[in-house]
This record gives C-alpha cells, sequence and structure tokens, in this order.
DNA sequence: TGAAATGTTGGGGCG
DNA sequence: ACGCCCCAACATTTC
C-alpha cells in the first residue's frame, strides 16, 4: 500500500466543500485525524456545552468516513512526532485555523513537517474573505464593520465556489492508535446535557438540512423578525458554523440563490450577519489578545466589581428582573440565547452589574453550544463598550422596556420562567410593581417564588454612567 | 442593535 | 374672539 496523506480534521467537521480534504482525497488514500488539545494546556479548555457538541459532531463525522477517524489526545505536536515514526505519511493536509493558539500550533506542527521533508499545505476552509488581505488603504486592519464589509464584498468574486463531497475515498486507520473517541472524555459524567439532545441535531447533514429550514421559513422576514425572541426566526445556524459542519461559502451561495425567489433585502440582513462572524475572526486575527484584553486600552484600569453573589444570580438567571432571567435560563437550558436577549443580559451584567465582561464571557464560554473565541470575544467587548467598532458606553439597556418592546406578548419570557407564567402581562416585566392580589392570584410570592430585583435599574444607571464616564 | 431629559408644537378647555 | 394654560405627541439633545 502505498503511503497516506493525514488529513487533519480541526474545526471543519463536514466532508463537503472542504478543500483540503478532496485535494487529499483525489490524490489516495487518506488518513483522516483528529486531535483533542484539551489536556494539554488550559487554554484550549473547552466549555461543557461545546464539548457535547464536539462529541457528537465527530460521532458523525467518523460515521461519514466509514469509522476511519483516528482519534488522538495531547499536544498536536507531540501527536505528528509519534505518528511519524510509526508509518511512512505522503504528505499532510489541513485547514487553517485563525485562531492564535491553534494557528501557532499547526505552525510547530509545519516546521516538524518541513525538517522531515514531507510535503504539507494548508486550506481556508472556513472563512469567506482571508484576514490578511483585506486592509485599508494605508496597509493597516479595519476597525469599523461597515467599511470592512464594503471592501470585503467588492472582493466577492473572488470568493470560491462550494465544492461537492467526494463521491469515493480510500481511506486508513492508524493501526498503532488505541484511542477512540470516548478517550477523549468530552461528555460530562453528570448527565446535564441530555437536554441539549431535545434542542439540537449536530452533524454536517443536520446543519444543511437546518440551513435549508431556515432558508424556506425564516428567511422572509428575517430582518424585523429576528428581533424578537418568541419568533423562531434566526437561523441557530452558529453551532455548525462554528465547528465547521457547514461553510460560510456554502452558506452565502444557497442564501443568494434562495434569494432569487424570496426578499433580496432579508438575505442581505442574514448574509451581514454572517460577515459579523467574518469581522470576528478578522479582528482575532489581528488583535489575538481580543478574548481577555481590553481593544481600547483606556479600560484597562476600570474599576469592575467583583462580587460573587450578583454574578452568580444573573449566572442563574434570578436577577428579579424577567427579560434577564429568561435569556440566562434559556441559555442553561439550551445551550443557547437569542441574540437581542444576549444583548440585554450582557449589558446588564456590565452596566447595571458593573461586572467585568471577562466573567460573562467566561459563563458563555461554558454554556454556549456555539461558544467562539472569536464572536464571544468582539461581542462582549462591543456590549462592554471597550471593543473594536464598540457600543457607546452610554449605550444601557433597559430590561424592563427592551421586554416590552421585543417580547410584547410575553411568550418568550413565559416560555422559560414558568414561575411567571400566570401573571398578567401588564406585570409581567415588572412583577415587584403587581399588587398582593395580582401576585396571589398568579402564585407568586416575591422573594421566594421569584427574586425582588437584585439592583435598582435607575441608580445603577447613573452609578454606570458615572464610572464609564471617568474613561 | 438606547433611554432619559429636555424642547417644541398644536389642539382643546376655559375664563 | 382672544390669551392662557395644560398636556399629549413628537423631535432633539444628552448621557
Amino acid at each position: 500500500m502505498t503511503a497516506p496523506t493525514i488529513f487533519w480534521f480541526r474545526n471543519d467537521l463536514r466532508l463537503s466543500d472542504n478543500p483540503g480534504f478532496s485535494q487529499a482525497v483525489a490524490e489516495g488514500t487518506v488518513m483522516p485525524i483528529f486531535i483533542s488539545e484539551e489536556e494539554s494546556a488550559e487554554a484550549f479548555k473547552m466549555g461543557a456545552a461545546s464539548r457535547w457538541w464536539l462529541h457528537h459532531s465527530l460521532e458523525k463525522l467518523d460515521r461519514s468516513l466509514q469509522h476511519k477517524l483516528n482519534f488522538y489526545r495531547g499536544n498536536s505536536l507531540e501527536v505528528f512526532k509519534k505518528l511519524l515514526q510509526h508509518s511512512p505519511i505522503k504528505a499532510v493536509y489541513w485547514s487553517r485555523s485563525y485562531e492564535p493558539l491553534a494557528f501557532q500550533q499547526e505552525q510547530a506542527v509545519a516546521q516538524l513537517l518541513e525538517q522531515k521533508n514531507i510535503p504539507f499545505q494548508s486550506f481556508n476552509a472556513s472563512l469567506l474573505w482571508e484576514p490578511c488581505e483585506v486592509l485599508k488603504k494605508d496597509g493597516k486592519p479595519y476597525q469599523v464593520f461597515t467599511p470592512f464589509y464594503v471592501e470585503a464584498l467588492s472582493r466577492s468574486a473572488a470568493i470560491r465556489k462550494p465544492l461537492p463531497a467526494p463521491t469515493s475515498m480510500k481511506l486508513c486507520r492508524d493501526q498503532s492508535n488505541l484511542d477512540d473517541l470516548n478517550s477523549l472524555a468530552l461528555l460530562s459524567k453528570i448527565p446535564w446535557h441530555h437536554k441539549l439532545h431535545s434542542c439540537w441535531k449536530v452533524g454536517e447533514q443536520e446543519a444543511q438540512e437546518q440551513l435549508k429550514i431556515f432558508l424556506q421559513n425564516g428567511l422572509e422576514g428575517y430582518q424585523q423578525h429576528r428581533d424578537f425572541p418568541a419568533f423562531s426566526a434566526t437561523s441557530r445556524l452558529s453551532p455548525h458554523l462554528h465547528f465547521g459542519e457547514i461553510s460560510p461559502h456554502q452558506v452565502r451561495q444557497t442564501t443568494q440563490q434562495a434569494a432569487l425567489k424570496t426578499v433580496k433585502k432579508d438575505a442581505d440582513a442574514f448574509l451581514r450577519e454572517v460577515a459579523w462572524r467574518e469581522f470576528s475572526y478578522y479582528q482575532l486575527f489581528h488583535f489575538p489578545e481580543l478574548p481577555w484584553k481590553n481593544f481600547q486600552s483606556k479600560f484597562d484600569p476600570f474599576p469592575w466589581r467583583h462580587n460573587a453573589d450578583l454574578l452568580r444570580a444573573w449566572k442563574e438567571g434570578k436577577t428579579g428582573y424577567p427579560i434577564i432571567d429568561a435569556g440566562m435560563r434559556e441559555l442553561w437550558q439550551t445551550g443557547t440565547m437569542h441574540n437581542r436577549v444576549r444583548m440585554i443580559v450582557a449589558s446588564f451584567l456590565t452596566k447595571n452589574l458593573l461586572i467585568d465582561w471577562r466573567d460573562g464571557a467566561a459563563w458563555f464560554w461554558d454554556t454556549l453550544v456555539d461558544a467562539d473565541l472569536a464572536s464571544n470575544g468582539l461581542n462582549w467587548q462591543w456590549v462592554a463598550g471597550c471593543g473594536v467598532d464598540a457600543a457607546p458606553y452610554f449605550r444601557i439597556f433597559n430590561p424592563v422596556l427592551q421586554g416590552k418592546k421585543f417580547d410584547a406578548e410575553g411568550e418568550y419570557t413565559r416560555r422559560f420562567l414558568p414561575e411567571l407564567s400566570q401573571l398578567p402581562k401588564k406585570f409581567l416585566f415588572t412583577p415587584w410593581e403587581a399588587s398582593e392580589a395580582i401576585l396571589k392570584e398568579a402564585g407568586i410570592i416575591l422573594g421566594k417564588t421569584y427574586p425582588f430585583p437584585i439592583v435598582d435599574l435607575q441608580q445603577s444607571r447613573e452609578e454606570a454612567l458615572q464610572a464609564y464616564h471617568l474613561l
């Protein structure tokens, strides 16, 4: 048997539109591998919800690969060193990561392969635009989304057409490898994740299916409906995109084809959101400290509060503000949160509670199935006001008004806060204003079945404005 | 991809 | 008929 080409799967867990994989298959026998770096460095630790997703995504991918996917644990450089000792390798291909640490790892592997004189090649499988190519006239990266997007769109012609999945593959296993998917220990022993099964369908086929469902049912009116958390008007593609079960190229092309029949402005609005994902990776590429360092360094001395009780109340959805609590419970129960509500809860944490955006980001990292280093960092910094093209510091969401405006019927809030389900619409976002009789009728005992507000909105708003103003 | 404070306008009630 | 006040509705400014 001739030596196989290794294809190193990373966050590109699909067979279709995977340029490196297609090329490897076209050139002969392929040994597909996946490396979990989680044990090798704290920085690679994934959140519990992401691990759940990854486990099932790998399971699906392994099935598509005729159960030939090879699993390894540890530092990727060490894994490759061992791999190269065992058997002759023709070449190594992979899809580039645009996350700083993962990029460093692949650079180290590339160096090793160079030394060993083994051909290798990396591919862009996950971004529509190479971060290093889209630059301002002065050669510096864009810091504002809109001009970035205008420039990016002008380069649309260069975007590759999505590739079909290979029709026939010769795959092989690494016989010396004893690890399997379960050795990666991605699933928590506590069966909390069972509830995620009813919310999500993981995998490449499922991602394609979800895109179709969204384009058929959700695209028309997307621009208006996407703001209302009770509707299912969002694409729900983010975890699929994060793990590369579907590529932005596929999303873009299929959306544009669908848009020929439906409303163009909705398609544009949707693709603009996909472009925000690009912008996040773009910023992460040019500012690798994005996930943990203020983009605007003047925020560095900001006096964030370290109040464990307030933070816990926020995490558990027990702040006493129903739209906040509904969002936080949705997150815990389903591994996601509607985009509008993410902004509201993030504003509440960073402005009303004056808690460090990194604490919020860490919780999202642990609980979101679409937790993404680039998007999480960019968007938290956006809300906190310290980020790229950020929201101004004085933009403070009022959870009562936001609830009334974007969940006017209270459907979303009641869905995730069953203890308030009997409360009349008039008081749903201000239960503390309801009379004793009304609360009793609704079966609510404030401070017992549902908390009193943990902060005063007006006062905390004033304090935030004052603190931010001092910057 | 806000909200609150402040300013302006115009219609109606009323002496 | 007129001026005055009130206030809702909308617009602008400010944080």
